[in-house]
DNA sequence: ATACTATTCAAGCGAATGGTTGAACATGGC
DNA sequence: GCCATGTTCAACCATTCGCTTGAATAGTAT
């Protein structure tokens, strides 16, 4: 075997990371499925797609054994196979917006073209939850919190929020978070929590 | 804007960077070029291609911002654009070796189809080299050395490897190292040593 | 059993990718 | 000016990709 014919096998195989990596919807999967285990219906409605297309890309994403997948009865439920591919999506996302000025810039528009958004970055959040001067919600799906969520959260889903508005009339100020810099969720809430004065 | 077209754009913008990644010769490219900056022609002799493919190759990672050049005269030095490219591909081969079997085998495989191959684990190498028991080469192209070498190591490129048989005939034992786990220059050197009994 | 649901498969289409060849640009030396 | 060299472009081919549609498969509930 020559070092030629070894480099590409093993360069081959790196492709097949990389090809799985190569198309925004197994991205956004990947990205989804970091949040905790999903069936291909829960994620097809996520990804606005048909069934059929997102089964499709989870085939390809199982081929380079990025995800592995579980039946429960007839739900097939898929997860990342190693958290390393979890690592793997941070990155890409790092080295996207650290070399791709049109991702930083997209960013940047989309969040102010809300009105008043007070993003709070994790050393001012760990300060405020220690002098307990806040009340820090998490709006995503339930099963996510339960997967993990930091410490001191509270678990609101986002179709939730709309429900303790009064008891949270006259609370501390709230802070919500959810997925990541590519997760609405948050931005959601406080819209909705700022149509009623919060 | 709605919340799916930016997504899909946010997402389409990290699948620039994935879509770059998924072929092997791009994959070997950008290892090559983490290494330092190269030209069209060094790339496409290292890869055994034809100039104009290596070119294309280049076009689309430039198109991904993973690479910038500068012309030097009528050459065209490439090089990668951040130093997170080169954690991104690291990452990508960490993955790969969690999540596809073949790439463990196949690189297993191919080293100990060499017989005698004895390798050194950082630490070891650490520890070595702190008493003084070895003698470490870095057997990569000069050019490469002067960008970075580990620590008490001296160049001796491949092609020099020959020249220092008769001056390390009863020297302590040597140890060469390449630009990682997937580059054969060390083991070519090790074969080299072997052969003249060293 | 039967009906229903979640998921996958199969076929087909339009678009894109990767590679080759040969020509077209530069740039530097004569 | 002219040529030689390194690099890129353009046109073509075969292959692959991604999606849609409609059917097939496997489990569950009635």
């Amino acid at each position: 075997m020559s070092d030629r014919v070894w480099k590409d096998a093993a360069y081959g195989q790196f492709a097949r990371v990389g090809k799985a990596l190569g198309h925004a919807r197994r991205l956004e999967i990947l990205d989804l499925l970091a949040q905790g285990p999903k069936n291909v219906e829960t994620l097809a409605e996520a990804l606005a797609a048909s069934s059929a297309a997102v089964s499709r890309h989870l085939q390809i994403l199982l081929e380079a054994h990025l995800v592995t997948f579980q039946k429960h009865g007839t739900y097939v439920v898929y997860q990342l196979a190693q958290h390393s591919v979890a690592d793997l999506m941070r990155q890409i996302q790092t080295v996207s917006e650290a070399v791709l000025a049109d991702v930083r810039e997209l960013y940047h528009l989309y969040l102010t073209e809300q009105d008043a958004l007070a993003p709070v970055n994790p050393e001012e959040l760990e300060a405020l939850m220690a002098t307990g001067a806040v009340y820090l919600i998490d709006v995503r799906p339930r099963t996510e919190y339960e997967a993990a969520h930091l410490p001191g959260a509270v678990s609101v889903p986002l179709p939730e929020v709309a429900d303790h508005f009064a008891s949270w009339q006259d609370s501390r100020p709230i802070v919500a978070y959810c997925r990541g810099r590519y997760c609405l969720y948050a931005r959601d809430a406080v819209q909705l929590l700022q149509q009623r004065g919060l």
